[in-house]
DNA sequence: ACCTGAACACCGTTCAAGT
DNA sequence: ACCTGAACACCGTTCAAGT
C-alpha cells in the first residue's frame, strides 16, 4: 500500500470525526487504512505525536489577520468543524505550548501576554462549547443558546 | 473492609499524586484499597464520575474572597499541590461547567462573564504550567522561569 | 522502506455468585 | 451492603520476520 505520514494523519482525522476522540485508537486508525496497528509505528513514534500532528492539521488553515477578534472566531470555527477538535488541540497545545504558527502570528500582532491569555481562553471556551453541544445532542442536557455570545463577551474582556 | 465512597476518592487521589493521571486506572485505585476493580463500581458508577469527584476534592478547600486575584492564586496552588491536578480539574469542569462552589462564589462577586473567562484562563494556564514543570523535571525541556509572572500578567489583563 | 503476526502488559465494565 | 472471580471486548507498543 505504501502509506505516508500524511495518510496516517488524514486517516486519524477521519476516525476522529466519525467516532470521536474516545474511539480514535491506534488500532482503529490502522483499520481505517487497512493496515495492522504496528504498521503505524513506521510513520509516527507514538500516539501522542499523532495527536499533535492532528492538532496542527486542525489549526492549519486558520489565518491570523489584523482583526484579532475575527481571527479568534476563525480559530474557534476550525476546531468546531471536526468532532472533538477542541479537545485534541487542547491536549496537544498543553504539551508543547509556544510553537504553533497561529501563536507566533498572534504574538507578533498583539504581544506575548495578550496572545497567550487569548489562546488559552479561546481553546478552553471552545472545548466547553463542543462538549456542551455534544451532551445536548445526546439529550443529556438542554442546549445553552448563549454559548456563542458568551464567547464573544469573554473575547471583549480580554481585548478590552 | 467496608469502604465508603470517600475512601475510594481518597485512594484515587493518592494514586494520582503518586503515579500521575496516566496510571490512575480503576484497577490501580482498587489495588490501593486492597480490593478488586469490580468493587469500585459499588461506590461509583464509572471512571468519569470518579474523576469529577476527585476534581471537586482538589478544588474544595479554596476560599473565594473579595480579593479576586488572591483567590485565583489559591485556586492555582490547590491544583498545583497534587500531581496532574489541573488536568483532572480541566477534564471534569469541561464536562459539567457551572456547578462548582468556586464558580458560584466568583459569579456572585464579579458577574458571570468575567468569572467564566477567568476560570477558563486560570485552569488552562495552570494546566500548561504543571505539564511544563513535569517535562522540565523529566529533563525533556529547560524550565521557563517566567511561568508564575506570566500567570499574574494574564490575570491582570482579564481583571483590568 | 513498509508491513504482518504474534505477543506483552495492560484497560473499563459487567455480572453471577458469595458473605 | 459490599465484595470476589471470571469474563468480554478492548488498549498502546515492541519486535522478529517477511517483501
Amino acid at each position: 500500500m505504501a502509506h505516508t505520514r500524511d495518510d496516517v494523519v488524514a486517516g486519524a482525522l477521519r476516525v476522529l470525526d466519525g467516532f470521536g476522540l474516545e474511539f480514535c485508537s491506534m488500532r482503529r486508525v490502522a483499520a481505517e487504512l487497512d493496515v495492522q496497528a504496528s504498521a503505524l509505528y513506521h510513520h509516527v513514534p507514538n500516539k501522542q505525536t499523532l495527536l499533535a500532528l492532528m492538532a496542527d492539521r486542525i489549526v492549519d488553515g486558520v489565518e491570523v489577520t489584523q482583526d484579532v477578534a475575527a481571527s479568534m472566531h476563525r480559530l474557534r470555527e476550525a476546531m468546531l468543524a471536526i468532532r472533538d477538535g477542541a479537545d485534541v488541540v487542547a491536549t496537544a497545545t498543553a504539551f508543547r505550548l509556544g510553537t504553533s504558527a497561529v501563536e507566533e502570528a498572534l504574538i507578533a500582532s498583539i504581544g506575548p501576554d495578550v496572545a497567550r491569555t487569548l489562546l488559552i481562553y479561546v481553546v478552553g471556551h471552545t472545548q466547553t462549547t463542543q462538549l456542551h453541544r455534544q451532551a445536548a445532542d445526546a439529550g443529556a442536557i438542554t442546549l445553552d443558546p448563549d454559548l456563542d455570545a458568551s464567547f464573544e463577551r469573554g473575547l471583549g474582556i480580554i481585548l478590552r
